[in-house]
RNA sequence: CGGGGCGUAGCGCAGCCUGGUAGCGCACUCGGUUCGGGACCGAGUGGUCGGAGGUUCAAAUCCUCUCGCCCCGACCA
């Protein structure tokens, strides 16, 4: 094992020319003010600590420094992914239109208008890929024709392009980005499983490595049977994901595929009654009713009516509860689905909006599914199935027998009771840093990427996707790690992992001792970036602290005259007084709890590496 | 794609309603005083007001078109 592992390998070279590291001889500039088009704190403070610039729109650049904190995170992916025994390759971003059009993906991203396209002289066609299965298929197709060679996952590193409908929040969802994406070749479902679980693996290890609070969920697979996928979510509150939780037994699950277990229902202890219709004039809405009624929310049934490719869905769910339209898409088995606009509805006479009774539904024009949350529903108030009227007493055993099929549809609430142990379930906001994907054989079909199993039989290799957005995963870092005062950087991410501040550099004997100090943190292999510049006191702090870096050494003033530095942690911004000639050691012994290791075995390592 | 908002100096903004050829703060330059949490005083530099067209004696300001950017929404009978 290398001793490197933990070091900077893209940078090796910087530590060389140590006055890179000087800030007056490097290339950045921290801005005071917040930059008028960013809304996401991490857009804020990564372009307030001059780490990145816009120059369109979901469109960065990134400075050295932004570069370094992009490439830490990437090397801790590449070296998992390595240790996992995969194989980085470099696939085209440049792809031609046939490719696509061999896997069908032309047709559906051009549709959405998520993929970038272009003409080269010849009017030839091309994109610039946001993913890279057909790429990765038309590689191994090349090469690969026996399950002996199997199996095999090969991933790459590079800029991805996607024409995001709304590009936002800065590196979180760009145009242009950095992903890892890898590919798992198996010859059958078995062998997809073992590669699927060395990149869950892989990933933990990673997101770990870089100091995130993550979960990993269940995700949406888009109703493809026994394909199988999970997101890894930053937890934060301004992701833009919600997440549902449960901290007793560990279920995790993207809100859109979370389903609970069995809610109560106010009806449960309850016997049946008559149906009675009730007038309700103008009281359309949920609130309405039941503050004109008197009732709880929970005992209204509302139906909503959808439209499909395969027409028209009334989907019937408790009156409290909301519907998961990504579940009930699967539970119809359509790709389609949309609430059907007031207009529609009235025009096609499917029902009084707002007075629709899933017992008054025409089976003509409109199926009923309904919620697992109204089985068994008694005394219920839903529509009448004429306009300013309801019914008291609903049944749905005896008055809705044209229920076509029941589901579960109805979206997790934070208190439900978790599917699996029945304690009351979390929602919390996350950051999709990374998914891993069962894609099964589809591109092994479509795109003839074959090979002869041990029977002599011809058949398609059975796939696995994988990504995680590097700048994503950074942007994501600060998000979680952050105060009033700048960024908490993780110390794995952190583009330097000292800040060594001289107070004043025009005094000799601060210069000096700054100096001094600056080649003896370089000579033990640390990384520092040293504010030389001939700035006031004040001035670098508030850049140290926006910065962000872990460590902060500050020499000058009293303590100096007393013959020592003071070593400041940043996030909780504790001041240690150590004498100048054992801050080294002192700055060692820090770095390495911060790390997680014990001082000693890191400075080994370090030793180590020298020899 | 729909809705809202914004493009004026490197950055953050005012001026626009009620036309008269541009201003504030930060940054920057020079001089001086300062120097442990974004210093102060003085003197400066810097903008064809996103672009095109129109109205007018006169347009940052009014009108039309256009390009760019930001936010909200893809929300419930």
């Amino acid at each position: 094992m290398q001793a490197s592992g933990r070091r900077l390998k893209a940078d090796g070279g910087s530590s060389i020319f140590a006055h890179h590291m000087r800030w007056s001889k490097y290339f950045l500039q921290t801005v005071r003010e917040v930059p008028g088009d960013a809304e996401a704190i991490s857009h804020v403070l990564l372009t307030r600590a001059g780490m990145m610039r816009r120059v369109a729109a979901g469109v960065y650049a990134l400075t050295p420094l932004g570069l370094r904190a992009n490439r830490k995170t990437e090397t801790i992916v590449r070296e998992e992914m390595d240790r996992a025994g995969f194989h980085e390759v470099e696939a085209p971003i440049l792809q031609p239109r046939e490719l696509w059009e061999q896997s069908g993906r032309w047709q559906r991203y051009a549709a959405e208008e998520i993929l970038f396209r272009l003409k080269d002289r010849k009017a030839g066609e091309y994109c610039l890929a946001p993913t890279a299965e057909e790429a990765f298929a038309t590689m191994v197709r090349a090469g690969v024709t026996s399950y002996r060679q199997l199996p095999f996952t090969l991933y790459q590193i590079r800029t991805k392009f996607r024409d995001e409908i709304r590009p936002r929040f800065g590196l979180m969802r760009g145009r242009e980005f950095l992903m890892y994406d890898g590919y798992s070749f198996d010859a059958d479902a078995a062998g997809l499983d073992v590669s699927y679980r060395a990149q869950d693996a892989a990933y933990r290890r990673v997101f770990e490595r870089c100091g995130l609070d993550f979960t990993v969920v269940e995700a949406d697979s888009g109703g493809m049977g026994g394909s199988q996928s999970q997101e890894f979510m930053v937890l934060a509150d301004t992701g833009e994901d919600a997440v549902v939780r449960c901290a007793a037994c560990g279920y995790g699950a993207n809100l859109e595929r979370a389903q609970t277990g069995r809610r109560r229902a106010p009806w449960e202890d309850e016997t049946v009654t008559s149906l009675t219709e009730v007038e309700t004039p103008g009281k359309g809405g949920i609130d309405d009713v039941v503050q004109f009624l008197g009732i709880t929310a929970s005992r209204m049934i509302k139906v909503l009516i959808y439209e499909t490719e395969e027409g028209y869905v009334a989907a019937a769910v408790r009156g409290d509860l909301d519907v998961n339209e990504v579940a009930l898409k699967n539970a119809l088995g359509v790709e389609h689905l949309t609430l059907a606009s007031e207009e529609k509805v009235d025009r096609e006479s499917l029902g009084p909006v707002g007075y629709v009774g899933p017992h008054r539904l025409d089976p003509l024009k409109v199926r009923l599914v309904a919620d697992e949350s109204v089985r068994g529903a008694v005394n219920a108030v839903t529509g009448a199935g004429r306009r300013d009227w309801h019914v008291r007493g609903f049944s749905m055993e005896r008055d809705a027998k044209n229920v076509s099929r029941w589901a579960d549809f109805a979206q997790a609430r934070a208190g439900d009771p978790c599917r699996r142990c029945g304690k009351p379930l979390e929602i919390a906001r996350g950051i999709e840093v990374g998914h891993i994907f069962k894609l099964g054989t589809k591109y092994g079909e479509s795109l003839h990427c074959e090979f002869t199993d041990e029977k002599g039989e011809t058949r398609p290799v059975v796939m696995g996707s994988y990504g995680i957005g590097i700048g994503r995963t950074m942007a994501a870092a600060v998000e979680q790690n952050h105060d009033a005062d700048g960024i908490i950087w993780p110390l794995a991410l952190s583009p330097f992992e000292i800040e060594l501040v001289s107070l004043n550099p025009s005094e000799p004997a601060t210069l000096q001792a700054a100096d001094a100090l600056y080649g003896s943190l370089l000579a033990a292999d640390l990384e520092v970036l040293y504010d030389d510049r001939d700035e006031r006191p004040g001035v670098k702090f508030k850049d140290a602290d926006l910065l962000g870096f872990p460590i902060r050494v500050n020499v000058g003033g009293r303590a100096l005259k007393e013959g020592r530095v003071e070593v400041v942690t940043r996030r909780d911004k504790k001041v240690r007084l150590v004498a100048r000639e054992e801050a080294v050691e002192a700055i060692q012994e820090l770095r390495g709890a911060l790390a997680g290791s014990p001082p000693q075995a890191a400075g080994q390592r370090r030793a180590e590496g020298r020899t």
